[in-house]
DNA sequence: TTGTATGCGTTATCAC
DNA sequence: GTGATAACGCATACAA
């Protein structure tokens, strides 16, 4: 287990370690000759570089880290793979990481700048309210995508975001359910407490009905359950469960995440509903998977290549062109499919 | 960006850095009352230790490391978690990392190993159709989990392997399809030159029919398409478009994972077929998405807790106690659900 | 163009 | 219990 180290390499090579410190990492002044010999034993014998002590050494490296939180949601999957390109285009590396839902992305965000000095962060998912007094701790730009969460319009000078303006996206649907003439539309949505997206898209909700001239019932409200992962298919199923026990009469339900959507869609199918002509439903985000569903399910699309696209081009105006921290909404897209229709 | 060092935090608190380094990592031989002092100063200056600083001088860490390809695969997501439960247990840490399509697992485990001193590895996903050679380079225990892809019997000394057996499992499947009466069975699965899971599941499919006096015929055997992701659900949804086109007769689709079955249960549906009624179609894997698509997905289910937390098992059992290396192999389930019925 | 020496921030090994 | 000090493996300033 006692690996090869740089001196291995340059005794055997019968150099001095910087000049197989400068084979390996480009450097321009070097013979070529050499740079070949010493390459060709690098291969020989795998010796493979210790990060750990490339880190330690580097004044400041190339590198972008993108902390995720919910790796595995599937409207992430695409933002991730345009960041990469946007950041290899720059010539930068991309270290992707992901965080638990029970930890702090900000301490893990502290601890990577650390470890890898990082040059900027993104931050993907979670619901993202910390103090300000927390996030000026973070010693590199960063920027916060698609997370809605952050209410407090003054004191974002700090860092830039990247989002659709959440309230204004929900309320397009719900006007869109009005339209077609339902009247009674639930909501599923997260916990009252949630100071998140879930909150800006309940308020959307409720702004949208009040503009026509409808009373919001809170009998209409329904908040994901505890026991379940937030924002899961199985999440919706449970709670559309609920629902159907409430006898609360309703005509159409907006769940605030595709997931959720689906979820719900199989509970009232699995009990003799018929999607959409006893009940429309729509979701929230646009992912594929809803365009795949029976029926595909009616939504909300946000503009995930130019969101994520935009990320990063705002990061690296901070730190390359010292601009100035941004706050970008843009405009989501309504796809109207298979799970609604006119009342 | 100057930051704060154990240095710095000695000075402060006016001990030696090795009193520091002794409160930082609870050793036992420190006056308490210094710890306490020595904690709160650090979390005062928020002082963070530099990881790569630790790990370069560390000698052993108690780290494993799980590598993902298709970290946004569902069926990953309830391994993972049970395997970072597992490790918890025995007071190991996980370090979870994402390996890119193209990227070479092995070479990223390589340097991961050095740079974080890793004690073992586990290989989620990917085909892995490495030469032996290259596999003996890997100079920790290492587990594949549930990569049906090495056919390479002998030679398998170096490590160890936790899956289902494909070709049986695969077999159940198509049994139960002839066994409801179907003869005609479309199958889709990977390229030719796939070495994998595939190929294992194929052969099932190859021997259950032949096993039943049927000889497969090459025209119902249909391909993933290289334009879209891997076993996602849009490729299934564009090969049962080819298959609709190909006008080939068929009562029944075998789907070699539940997101293909899904993709090309919309197809069918799209283009007015209904499933089961016109045809069965039946997944693998077990997903919880399959569970609530409409029509529920039969498939055979792995089992996921038993594969993950043998993986971890036997990974522990060759570096703590120096057991041997082993293949395990547990027997999956077949769920009958909504999307197959007797002919 | 190349080699030597220093230090990155930490932990381990000693002495005390 | 505690504090110097020597590594860990590498990149780099500087000397050659």
């Amino acid at each position: 287990m006692n690996s090869i180290t740089i001196k291995d390499i340059a005794r055997i090579c019968g150099v001095g370690v910087s000049t197989v410190s400068r084979a390996i990492n480009n450097h321009p002044d070097i013979n070529k000759e050499t740079k070949d010999y010493i390459l060709s034993v690098i291969e020989e014998y795998n010796y493979i570089p210790n990060n750990s002590a490339r880190n330690l050494k580097r004044i400041e490296t190339n590198a972008i880290a993108v902390l995720v939180k919910g790796i595995t949601n599937p409207f992430f999957t695409d933002m991730i793979k345009i960041m990469e390109q946007e950041i290899e285009k720059r010539k930068y590396s991309l270290v992707l990481h992901h965080v638990e839902f029970n930890e702090n992305e900000i301490d893990v965000a502290l601890e990577l700048i650390k470890e890898k000095r990082l040059r900027g962060i993104v931050f993907l998912g979670g619901h993202f309210s910390h103090s300000e007094d927390k996030l000026k701790k973070i010693p590199v730009p960063f920027v916060l995508s698609t997370i809605g969460g952050i209410v407090d319009e003054n004191n974002r000078d700090g860092y830039s975001s990247v989002s659709v303006n959440d309230i204004h996206e929900s309320k397009k649907i719900v006007d869109y359910l009005l339209d077609q003439g339902h009247k009674k539309i639930a909501i599923i949505c997260a916990d009252a407490e949630d100071e998140s997206i879930s909150s800006l898209r309940l308020e959307g909700y409720y702004q949208a009905l009040r503009n026509h001239n409808i009373e919001p019932d809170e009998s209409w409200v329904f908040r994901m359950q505890r026991e379940f992962e937030e924002y899961s298919i199985e999440n919706g199923y449970n709670v559309a469960l609920d629902i159907l026990k409430s006898n609360e009469e309703f005509t159409a339900l907006y769940a605030i995440s595709d997931m959720l959507a689906m979820g719900a869609c199989k509970a009232l199918i699995d009990h003799g509903k018929k999607v959409p002509d006893d009940y429309s439903i729509v979701g929230f985000d646009g992912i594929k998977l809803g365009q795949y569903y029976n029926p595909s399910i009616t939504t909300l699309v946000q503009p995930v290549e130019k969101i994520a696209s935009e990320t990063i081009r705002l990061l690296f105006e901070v730190f390359e062109n010292d601009k100035k921290h941004k706050h970008l909404t843009f405009e989501g897209i309504l796809a109207i499919r298979e799970s609604t229709k006119v009342l």
